[in-house]
DNA sequence: TATATTCCTACTATTCAGATAGGAATATAG
DNA sequence: CTATATTCCTATCTGAATAGTAGGAATATA
């Protein structure tokens, strides 16, 4: 139960290969490789991790992608919600009265707060942190 | 993401369902009824909280489900895990080595971090407090 | 112009959650 | 002893999501 789905440990380990070169870029092949990341799927992933503004890439010969901000300034909270979005226990954390029992659905606040808790746990700890064990 | 199953949710409701009434028991037939459950469904649901010890039944004409033990006794965490296993965000929480990187896999203290944290939150609040809202 | 790269779109395969179906085992009432 | 109501067991179907693949367009460099 709970899960993490393969796309968003691929893309932490991808994150912290760009970490540990500071200036320099790596093409998405260099990544794979050194991450056992089938390529092709990675460059999905790369792909949303730069539409979270996390990376940045350069097209072309000599491209290749970077990070974009200090990696201790990156929370996982930003790299799970730039893969996977936002932690949903239930459907209706935005919208009250998604789920069936609409109005006066007891167990919501519960699941609400676990979402909190999660939130909280993933928004502290940086890439920095974990890429460094 | 961390979508918690349409099982332990129904799981929740019939448990809530079932504390409602102290010491009578209700078919899994009306408790679906009550409920807006799909009542095979429930029956498998029911099946598996009473494997874990959280509900008692009796077969037969007259037969049902009633509560084992108080609802201030049952934790959340002990619904979740009857219905869905363990939390497990990497499946090297219990044998390190299991994940594709075996023994120098940083990422897995962080994700061994929040399980502990989610279980630490399940564990703390009970069937009663969830059921009352 | 040749080459290396990101980027985009579409497809396939596998797995899993959710749900359903049918009936065996068991208890009660009459 | 029989009819009935229930839990309990096993098998199956379906749709959605995840993981992965394929091919090529756009773009930058040399
Ligand atoms: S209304 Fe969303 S959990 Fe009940
Ligand atoms: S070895 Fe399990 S998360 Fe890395």
């Amino acid at each position: 139960m709970f899960a993490v789905s393969a796309r968003t440990q691929y893309a932490i380990r991808a994150m912290s290969c760009l970490a540990k070169r500071p200036d320099r870029s790596a093409t998405a092949a260099e990544i794979a490789l050194a991450e056992s990341i089938p390529a092709k799927y990675l460059e999905g992933i790369l792909s949303r991790l730069k539409a979270s503004g996390l990376i940045e890439s350069e097209r072309g010969k000599n491209g290749g992608y970077s990070m974009a901000k200090d990696p201790a300034a990156i929370s996982m909270l930003e790299i799970v919600e730039a893969i996977d979005g936002r932690i949903k226990p239930v459907t209706c954390v935005d919208a009250p009265g998604a789920c069936a029992f609409g109005g006066d659905c007891h167990p919501r606040n519960f699941w609400i707060g676990l979402k909190a808790t999660i939130d909280a746990y993933l928004a502290e700890r940086t890439l920095k942190d974990v890429s460094e064990g």
